[in-house]
DNA sequence: GTATTATTGCAAAACAGTCGCATTAGTTGG
DNA sequence: CCAACTAATGCGACTGTTTTGCAATAATAC
């Protein structure tokens, strides 16, 4: 689980989280925090949340990695099959309820399924 | 759809993909080919190749874009909805033939699934 | 063959993310 | 409350992937 003090930066960055409708990157992150924090520490942050099962991660377009509360998965078994959409116009990210059925193969065992819907968000499509 | 001169590049760059079972990145494509070829210019004609609809990319893990030759896909109607598979253990990346029933939202307008699955293949299961 | 210009190689840069290290600041025990 | 311990931080340097500017090269059209 790793040590966690409770410090101004990691409440921060949860409170950022807990007001974002959509999934952040670590730059997005950074922007939206009241005060300056080092990137670096933000990717340690985030980092360690993604282990302690607080948040996870995936990959979007541009090679970004984006993150976003958990909200379905519980401390030993994490399955974050439901997609993600994000918009190829104003490229936001948001998690979708929507779950994936991830399907059973042959040759392969597949531990985790990653999906990334893209396509126009109702704003920019208008 | 840009123009194409044929050019010994191009050639190598094409035999590799025909000759691959796997996708490649622009770093594997690169050690693969029987002569040298500056990465700037594998990275641009990976690009051409796929404004041109002749191979589709993907990120899988480490932020690393993958790219393999379309074979389902028309000119017109690109649908790159099938699913990618990728070895948490040796790293390869492979297309799968399985098709993703790719949902409907009703806030988004969904053009594109990209699916990765990760495991294991069945050389590290062992 | 010559002119045109797409393509290439090279070096430098952009960009996300990581790491080492000295400093700062939570936390625990007295 | 204070001191000791050490997690957390900021900074700078550094990866690794991908992009770009520019001059040299080579494919194509006439």
């Amino acid at each position: 689980m790793g040590v966690h003090r409770k410090t101004r930066n990691l409440e921060l960055v949860l409170d950022a989280f807990r007001n974002a409708q959509e999934a952040l990157s670590a730059q997005l992150l950074m922007e939206r925090l009241p005060a300056d924090v080092n990137l670096s520490t933000i990717y340690r942050l985030l980092d360690r949340l993604e282990d302690d099962g607080v948040v996870h991660s995936f990959l979007a377009s541009e090679n970004v990695k984006f993150y976003a509360l958990c909200k379905e998965c519980t401390q030993s078994g994490h399955v974050h099959s439901h997609a993600h959409f994000q918009c190829t116009s104003c490229s936001q990210v948001v998690c979708l309820e929507q779950q994936v059925a991830v399907p059973t193969l042959n040759q392969y065992r597949v531990d985790e399924a990653q999906v990334l819907l893209k396509g126009q968000c109702a704003t920019c499509m208008r």
